[in-house]
RNA sequence: GGAGAGAUGGCAGAGUGGUCGAAUGCGGCGGUCUCGAAAACCGUUGUUCGCCUUCCGGCGAACCGGGGGUUCGAAUCCCCCUCUCUCCGCCA
């Protein structure tokens, strides 16, 4: 969310700015302007009669400590209106606070400059390819055929135990998924990120200082009983770590990195192009997290991209990375990077990380500051994430384009943690 | 699940109706001392909102788990909720 400093100081500013991302904002600024203008007006003079109010109440203890008491009624008898007015005023403010907030929260982040206009996937900038296209012969499989063919991932098995999207990965398939996760948690290790095992379900809480609560309830799978969701990402709980806290400027950037299973509903977005390990209600996934210093956190960004690419590399992927234009960016995001890898039998490319700079709309949701040594200020932090990466799709890219007449070959770094070298 | 105890500043821990944003200790920061460090000593030490201020800052309000109530006045009294701990039960 946006901080009510900026919305005061740049209303013009905000509203050209969202454009890009093709959201006319200057309703609701002006309702929240007006709204602002109002709440402090009320504060003000809220605050004044309570301090007055306070001022007598000491008047009294003294003059009830000195016996007088005839004085101390009649000092009481002030305080009945004053209570009165202070009270109409607060009844007044709590309603006007709430409205406030919730017309800020309709706005979305501001995109950076570097942002491109535009309305979809089509106007997305791609800013670096890199890996070969495989040309597989006419009778290469999707990844769907393939994981039958070697019974390494289960989905009717997963419909049995529990519904569709809910795979059950076999024998290889399985100790594949463990030796990514591996791997990634490793190479995640040596580029200084903390590895980290945080839980997969978060209270309300939680879902808020990301973001996905109040309006993406409906993606998140929620335990009534408890009041808990299972996490859509480890975003969530991983961000939330710092929530209410204030950090030292010598601390940045704090780098974690961790693995969970997602779980998504994706309620109402099924289709014929999702088939397979292409769009799943969970899945496994190592994502990035860095908190960072708003002066430098476009570094970390440039650091987290690279390190994505690096392990699309590393497991010899063709992959092309999109710098997402306004209109194909999320809500909360200042600056998104896409990496796609290209799956070779169905001929596509699959989204397999978004890596964001959110600079301080998480944080100020989150409420997580920093301040400078020797400074009395607290400042908001920039949060960023990335997936890296998210297992699916590689594993249907690795699948469909590693396949040879003798099986799916391994992908060399991978082969340490698989200790197999083929799917056969 | 049953019974009991509790939730106070970065941490530990006082405070049971008035001058308490809160003693004290530890930690942190600054200083004295020292070649330097340690020790000792001195000083300082939270957050949010509002108003004023060119900076430094000043003033006011709120915050003692969360919400509500009683009162001129609440960390302190009352109600509701949440969480934590201990014992029992169950259990990887």
């Amino acid at each position: 969310m946006l901080t009510i400093s900026l919305i005061r100081e740049k209303k013009d500013f905000i509203s050209e700015r969202l454009k890009v991302k093709n959201f006319d904002a200057k309703e609701i600024l002006d309702k929240i302007i007006s709204l602002d203008t109002e709440r402090r007006d009320i504060q003000t003079r809220a605050d004044q009669m309570q301090g007055e109010m306070n001022r007598i109440s000491k008047e009294i203890g003294s003059l009830m400590k000195e016996g007088k008491k005839n004085e101390a009624e009649a000092a009481k008898e002030k305080t009945y209106k004053l209570k009165e007015e202070i009270k109409a005023l607060s009844d007044k403010l709590i309603p006007l606070d709430n409205e406030l907030k919730n017309e800020i929260v309709k706005l979305p982040n501001l995109p950076n400059e570097s942002v491109a206009p535009g309305h979809g996937a089509d106007d997305n900038v791609k800013v670096r390819e890199g890996g070969k296209i495989p040309v597989l012969p006419e009778t290469a499989l999707p990844h769907w055929d393939l994981i039958k063919k070697y019974d390494i991932i289960d989905f009717d098995l997963g419909i049995k135990l529990t519904g569709a999207g809910f795979p059950v990965y076999k024998g290889k398939g399985a100790k594949l998924e463990r030796a990514l996760i591996n791997f990634f948690l490793d190479e995640g290790g040596k580029a200084g990120y903390r590895e980290v095992m945080p839980p997969i379900m978060v209270n309300e809480d939680s879902g808020f200082g990301t973001g996905q609560l109040p309006d993406k309830e409906g993606q998140m799978y929620h335990v009534g009983i408890d009041n808990f969701y299972l996490i859509p990402t480890a975003e969530v709980p991983i961000t939330n770590i710092y929530r209410d806290v204030i950090l030292s400027a010598d601390e940045l950037p704090i780098k974690n990195v961790g693995y969970t299973p997602c779980f998504r509903r994706e309620a109402g977005s099924w289709g014929a192009h999702v088939r397979g390990l292409n769009r799943l209600h969970q899945f496994d996934k190592v994502e990035i997290v860095q908190i960072a210093h708003p002066d430098h956190s476009y570094e970390s960004l440039g650091e987290m991209v690279s390190h994505v690419e690096g392990l699309i590399a590393k497991l010899g992927l063709p992959y092309r990375i999109m710098r997402l234009c306004g209109g194909d960016m999320s809500f909360t995001s200042a600056l998104t990077y896409d990496f796609e890898v290209w799956s070779g039998a169905q001929k596509r490319w699959l989204e397999v990380s978004s890596t964001s700079n959110f600079e301080s709309f998480q944080s100020n949701r989150l409420k997580c500051r920093y301040k400078e040594k020797g400074d009395k200020q607290t400042r908001l932090v920039h949060t960023l994430n990335g997936s890296a990466l998210a297992l699916p799709r590689i594993v249907a890219a690795i699948l469909e384009n590693n396949q040879t007449e003798n099986g799916i070959k391994v992908p060399e770094v991978l082969v340490p943690y698989t200790g197999f070298e083929f799917i056969d």
